[in-house]
RNA sequence: GGCCCGGUAGUUCAGAUGGUUAGAACGCUAGCCUGUCACGCUAGAGGCCGAGGGUUCGAGUCCCUUCCGGGUCGCCA
């Protein structure tokens, strides 16, 4: 840097440097001039600290520092000193001292940013993802990267202190049926084939505990081409495990440790362990979802038994077609407004719901939607079966179950925000028993709600064939207020099992020869009872630092489209290149 | 694929019922200023109102199409 060698990052220095000179650099993030006086605020990823110019001490720099702008690219030399009484800023980190430039140079000008690099400043999302580097710059984003190097850097060192080995698996790969959509990256020499970039590395981690590694830990990039949403990206990272010779208990425990320690070192928060467990069914009963936020109660209640009995056709016929009627009864929303309401019905139709009936449990009176349609006395009855207190507003949804489920589980968080009653903590939850199979419509067959390696619980493995939707699975996810930021399951290692499995969920075995032929092959050369997990790193990290989008926790993440807007990725490629892989774009 | 919201100076936004020359703040440029830290003051530059078509004497505003971004349902073993 033209003679310097920089001797601290701008945010360690404090008062114990007062009267060194010390080497800085960073980044303009300010520069304030006051005639013959010039303050510049340095950034770097430690933090900002304060440079004074002086026309009076040297004519010559300060001439240089007056051609100072944003985002220019600083090497100073100068001494710490203090501030004076009255200059102290306590709303800086550095506010208590300052430093004296005696030595100037410009290692970089910049033009004038599109965004602006400051965390007060609000950017567009456009810009930030377009300029994602100047974005990375702001100290918010910094620390939120910086967090995530810290939560990997803890699993690694955790899980490695517990026996865990990293092993890396491939990325290409290949694609089997089940489960998200593959990328797929066309085979030059193959012509024809394709391998499959890693959904996970599922099978390669079963196959490490064939080969007797014991444990096994990746944090790993997976790839799933489905459509994003807030905490979805198509290129995602897990935190991988697998332990050989262990049942349920042992991977949550073990998980409960990690959990328990991270959150402890990193956060420095405390949470209880063990967490508190679940059913699937119970939290689809009570929560309308397999992710719980139990932060706060409002539970869900079914009220169809009394529905099927009652005066309102609506609810009768949904309650006979196969349908149910569950309520939340919201305590203190019993003052919201006719319009807060009405939005409150919007909000149920934007989940899928065909409406919502309301009650409002006032003290003085009764008020509902369902007053011409339900008595007097019916209404009472639906306000006791809420078991709901004066001053509640009662929400009820009819319809299909899942609708149901769906509606009142995302309108239980929606008021509960909306009446700040969701307590600042983290609340972890086991969710287990979850069915093995699930039935598509669309397949008209079985499907593996897990996956098809998922181990059925001992006492149901007779109904796979018999009663497949009432197996149960040995998987497990780990909720976090609403969040699921991982899951696993204890693996099948039987061939005959897994056999029975891949039948079930109808295929040939021919077709399972073909797709999975290589771990039945390996099932059959002596196999460990297995099983493991897999975080959401980046999820995980997300809901540590207090995001609600995962692209702030990724340093270029890709947009709704699956598209890159900083590199312009996926692009178009040479002819050249489709005519070695043998692909002809069709045009439509 | 469905539904909802948005696109106006470099940036963030305002522009009722269609009506002169499209505004503000920040940023930018220039000048003044020795204790600022959202520095202050003065002056100035800066606009294909996402794109295309239509209605109209007249469109940033109304209609249609399309592109882009966000949220969500489906989807995500």
């Amino acid at each position: 840097m033209k003679g310097l060698k920089r001797t601290i990052m701008n945010g360690y220095i404090s008062e114990k440097n007062i009267g060194e000179t010390v080497v800085l650099t960073g980044w303009v993030a300010k520069a304030r001039n006051l005639g013959s006086l010039i303050f510049v605020d340095l950034r770097d990823r430690t933090g900002i600290v304060q440079l004074v110019f002086d026309s009076t001490v040297d004519e010559e720099i300060f001439k240089k520092a007056e051609k100072i702008r944003n985002e220019y690219v600083l090497c100073v030399k100068g001494v710490v000193r203090p501030r004076g009484k009255e200059a102290i800023n306590p709303k800086m980190a550095t506010g208590m001292i300052e430093v004296c430039v005696d030595d100037l140079r410009i290692l970089s000008e910049a033009e004038t940013s599109p965004i602006h690099v400051d965390d007060k400043a609000v950017t567009g999302e456009v810009n930030r993802l377009k300029y994602r580097y100047l974005d990375l710059r702001k100290p918010s984003i910094q620390k939120n990267l910086i967090l995530r190097h810290e939560v990997a850097r803890y699993a690694r060192n955790f899980f490695a202190d517990n026996g865990f080995l990293e092993i890396e698996t491939p990325m290409l790969s290949k694609s089997t049926p089940e489960g998200a959509r593959d990328y797929l990256v066309p085979s030059r020499i193959h012509h024809g084939k394709f391998y499959a970039l890693p959904q996970s590395p599922q099978l390669y981690k079963q196959l490490l505990m064939v080969a007797g590694f014991d444990r096994y830990i990746q944090i790993v990039k997976c790839f799933r081409d489905e459509d994003l949403r807030a905490d979805r990206q198509p290129e995602f990272t897990q935190i991988d495990l697998e332990m050989s010779f262990v049942d349920m208990d042992d991977v949550m425990s073990i998980n409960e440790e990690f959990l328990k320690g991270l959150f402890k070192k990193v956060m420095g928060v405390d949470v209880e362990t063990p967490f508190r467990r679940m059913s699937y069914k119970e939290a689809m009963d009570k929560y309308g979802t397999d992710k719980p936020d139990t932060r706060f109660g409002m539970e869900l209640k079914d009220i169809s038994s009394f529905a099927e009995n009652c005066s309102f056709g609506v609810f009768k016929d949904t309650v006979k077609n196969g349908g149910c009627v569950k309520l939340i009864s919201a305590s203190g929303a019993g003052s919201f407004s006719r319009k807060e309401i009405d939005k409150l019905v919007e909000f149920v139709k934007f989940h899928g719901g065909k409406g919502m009936a309301w009650i409002i449990n006032g003290e003085n009176e009764t008020r509902s939607s369902l007053g011409k349609v339900l008595t007097e006395e019916e209404i009472k009855e639906i306000i006791n079966l809420a078991e709901s207190n004066v001053g509640d507003l009662v929400c009820i949804v009819s319809d299909k179950c899942d609708v149901v489920n769906t509606a009142l589980g995302a309108l239980r968080c929606h008021i509960a925000e909306k009446l700040g009653i969701i307590p600042d903590k983290y609340e972890f939850l086991w969710v287990t028993d979850f069915p093995l199979f699930e039935y598509s419509e669309e397949e008209d067959r079985y499907v593996a709600k897990h996956h098809p390696f998922t181990m059925p619980v001992d006492e149901d493995i007779d109904m796979i064939e018999t009663n497949p939707e009432k197996v149960r699975a040995k998987a497990y996810d780990i909720v976090l207020n609403g969040y699921e930021i991982g899951g696993g399951s204890i693996r099948i290692y039987d061939n005959a099992l897994q056999k029975r499995m891949f039948k079930a969920l109808g295929f040939s075995e021919e077709d399972a020869y073909e797709r999975f032929g290589f771990l039945l092959d390996a099932f059959r050369y002596g196999t460990p009872p297995h099983g493991g997990m897999a975080y959401g790193l980046d999820r995980l990290v997300m809901i540590m630092a207090n995001c609600d989008n995962i692209r702030d926790v990724i340093a270029f993440p890709k947009v709704q489209n699956a598209s890159c807007l900083m590199t312009g990725a996926p692009g178009t490629v040479e002819e050249k290149q489709l005519k070695e892989l043998n692909i002809k774009i069709v045009e439509e």
